[in-house]
This record gives structure tokens, C-alpha cells and sequence, in this order.
DNA sequence: TCCTTTATGCGTACACCGTTTGCAGTTCAC
DNA sequence: GTGAACTGCAAACGGTGTACGCATAAAGGA
């Protein structure tokens, strides 16, 4: 194996001398995903994970230096699930595929906004669709600086709405009561805040939405969001 | 103590009947951010915080009727530390003060972002927070349906920017490595991904910025891009 | 060909985690 | 004054990430 501290990506996954491994990374990556999909995020534990691969705990620790590690290769491997869009697109369909496919992407899998939080995203991956979307937006002629604030802020958009997206749902399955008892102790606080006549807004919001967390209303939400997001670089970029 | 499956802004602090509580939620929260702040969100495990406050751990349960609870008290804590914009204040600049006191506070508790994400902020201070954003924005004129799309919106761009903005710094954290050797490792990487050629644009990124994890490149990087976001609203609000 | 080198896979162990339970002791309402 | 309600805690349970040492298997150089 190379020196520790290395980062995961620069490691050969076989080495030269000794048996030949009998897993590979995208096995492994694979089944942890299949676990977080099913049971959540908590339930990938190298134990569980190992498990599932039929092999011991400690054997894991010969492909991932750390449950890091682990995590990075699910982020990645998921990532590898966001469908490009066709180069040479206009910059507003080619951020609006992407963005709208990242979106989908963790709606599959929940868990990935979360593991994606706070950790650079350096998979093969990652990088291919981070290099697809600055060559998009490269095409429109801003230049450097412009191009990274434009891939920045839609990147902060789409990661934040993904995170605010999952609200209620991961909540409830942290908590470990049912989802009834959950249900019902909200909206009984709910209620409780609005009778406080403190928020009138809140409360206007509360009851005029119908179904505050209809997912149709976040997605749409969120494609309304990305093209005011959108609206506000057109400008420069259209004066090019 | 409250039935069990309870929102725990909906319970009372002092019960009626017995010895009188020897914490109040304050310190448990007080004392559970400064663990935070010092070593990390991990530091903080039931066990560690009741050292830190003189009591056993499982009196912590006293308080809080799981881990999560706690992580919300903690939550709408540090949410008291955002200044809300003078009231009357025009609508890009309340925005504005909201986006950047957040941003400002999650850097001061950088775990703030990560315990936030995926759990509605239900708090007093954080309600009180966001009523106050509603009311900035209702002065505009604009619909409800309206409303809820830019609060939303901002909200996502600071969320998603305050995420990606913890970085590297958490992710050395998290390796348990030393800075030295976890940064060493990255620039390898980094410069392996370079000199592959296969990303050019990345690549041109990484040379051209002098310092890509400048905090006050992140800083102005946010800076900017909210006012882009804010453009995109502004067609619809100065029309009215 | 053999033998040293270098892997792999695994059993076991360690320190910690969140949470439950039962019990002794304190305080308030009646 | 007495019983009900509550507090704080020690101990325990089942789980976690990870380190270590050993037997075994494959490949490279002699």
C-alpha cells in the first residue's frame, strides 16, 4: 500500500507483490451506497458494511485508510450519476441540467448532501463534472474570476437547497420515534407558535401553503430560485 | 418532565413537583458551543459535555430527551448571535445583514452549518430571526408566494456558501492527521490532477488564483455573488 | 526453482459512544 | 405529615471506529 496520509485518489488500488485483493473500490463503494439508500447514512458502519460484502471489519481497513475515506467514494460514486449536459448547450440549459440534476441526484440519495458538507470534492468524478460546468460557462466569455463566482454561488444554491430540501424527513428519522408521534408532536408545536400571534408572517405562511412540504413545491422552489439565481449574471454576461 | 415525544421548545424547563433542576438549558447549551468551538462537534459526546458541567452524563437526559435535542439547543443558540438589520431598513440591505451576520457566525461555530443542515430551526431564535427576514421582505410589496421564494433562496445561497466555505479546514479535522501532512498530501494530489491535463479549466482556476483558500478571496466570493442573487430579485420588486 | 519480500484477510482488543434502568434522595401539593 | 413527582447518578448494554499481530498467499529476484 502507498505511504499513509495519502489522499485516497492517488492510491493504486492493487498493488504489486502480494494476493491479489478481493474487492474492489467500486464494490465497495457500491454496497455502502446500497446500505445509506436503504437504511440511511448511520447504517454504513465499517462492521455493516462488511457484512454486506461478506468479509471482516479489519479487511475493510485494507482499501480505505479511514471511514472517510469510505465517505469520499460514495460522494464520488454517486456523483458519477449526474448526467452532463450536451456540450456546446447554451450556459443557462447547461448550469440549469446540471444544477437540476445535482438536485435529483440527492433526492435519490439523501445522504449525500450531508457527506458532501464540508469536504472538498477531489473524486474523478467530481472533477469531470466540475470541469464540464466551467467549460459551460467559460463558453460565454467571463473571464476567471467571474467564472468561478458564477460556479460558486450556483454551487452554494444547489447545496443549500438540497440541505433545507431534506428538512423534515432526515428529522424524523434521526429522532427514532415513528413518524406519526413525530408528525403530530410538530404540528402540535407548530400549532402553539402560531396561536402565539408572535410571527404573524410565519403564520401567514404556515396557513397559506397548502402543503408546505409538498415536494412538488420545493421543486418548483427550486427551479424558480436557480433562474432568479441565473437572472442576476445574465446581465454581464449577455453585454459580452 | 413533558410526555415523551415532544418537541423540546414545547417543554417546560422547571416541572412543577420536584427537587429544583441544578442546570438550566442556557448553561447546558453555553457549555455545549464552547465544547464545540474548541475541539470540534465530535467533542462534544454526552459524556464529555456532563464533565464539562460537573454532572453525571445520564443526568444530561434530564434535560434532553436524546443527543439530538441537545444538537438543537445549540443550533437556535448561536442563532441569537445574528443581528437583525434596524427595522425599516431597505430590503437589500436587511437581506444583506441577515446573509452576512450568518455567515459571520457560522465561521466563529463552524459546526453550526453542519447541525443546522437537514433539521427544521424551529427555536425561538431562530423563528424570531426568520420573522424578522419575512418582514424586511413583505415591505417590498411583494406576494407571499413571492416571499417565501427569496427568503428561500437567500437562505439556500448562505447555507450552501457557509458549507462549502468550512472546506478544507474540517476536512483536515475530520482526517485526524496533521495539518501539515493532510495539506501535503492535497498539493500532490492537486498537482497530479494538474499536470494529467485532462482538466484544463480546473486547471487554469487553480493557477491563476494566488491563493484559492484566501478567507477574504471566500469572503468577497460571497460578498458578490448575494448581490448577484439579490439582482435577480430586484426586476420583480422595484417594478412594483 | 526457491526464497525473501510484500500483501491480504481476519480475530481480537481498546476506548469510546448514545441510551436505559433502577434506586436513593429531595421537594412540593395536598 | 405523607404521598406523588421529580432529580441525580452508577452501572450496564450494544454499538462504534480503529490498531495490532498473526497466518497465509502471491510475486520478484537469486
Amino acid at each position: 500500500m502507498s505511504p499513509p496520509g495519502e489522499v485516497i485518489w492517488n492510491r493504486p488500488e492493487r498493488a504489486g507483490r502480494g494476493p491479489a485483493p478481493s474487492l474492489t473500490r467500486d464494490q465497495i463503494a457500491a454496497a455502502a451506497v446500497r446500505l445509506a439508500d436503504a437504511e440511511g447514512i448511520d447504517a454504513v458502519s465499517m462492521r455493516r458494511l462488511a457484512t454486506a460484502l461478506g468479509v471482516a471489519a479489519s479487511s475493510l481497513y485494507r482499501y480505505v485508510e479511514r471511514k472517510d475515506d469510505l465517505l469520499e467514494l460514495m460522494a464520488d460514486a454517486v456523483m458519477g450519476e449526474v448526467e452532463p449536459a450536451p456540450p456546446g448547450s447554451d450556459w443557462r440549459l447547461a448550469i440549469r441540467t446540471f444544477a437540476t440534476e445535482m438536485r435529483e441526484m440527492i433526492q435519490r440519495h439523501p445522504w449525500a448532501a450531508a457527506v458532501g458538507a464540508g469536504r472538498p470534492s477531489l473524486g474523478p468524478n467530481s472533477l469531470d463534472r466540475a470541469e464540464r460546468l466551467f467549460a459551460a460557462i467559460d463558453a460565454t466569455g467571463l473571464d476567471i474570476d467571474q467564472l468561478l463566482l458564477l460556479s460558486d454561488t450556483v454551487g452554494a444554491f444547489v447545496r443549500g437547497s438540497a440541505i433545507e430540501a431534506l428538512g423534515d424527513e432526515e428529522a424524523w428519522r434521526r429522532s427514532g420515534r415513528s413518524r406519526e408521534q413525530w408528525m403530530e408532536a410538530h404540528r402540535d408545536y407548530i400549532g402553539a407558535v402560531v396561536e402565539s400571534g408572535r410571527y404573524p408572517l410565519l403564520t401567514r405562511i404556515v396557513l397559506d401553503a397548502s402543503s408546505p412540504h409538498d415536494p412538488d413545491r420545493i421543486r418548483t422552489s427550486f427551479e424558480l430560485g436557480l433562474e432568479r439565481v441565473l437572472d442576476g449574471f445574465a446581465a454581464e454576461i449577455e453585454k459580452r
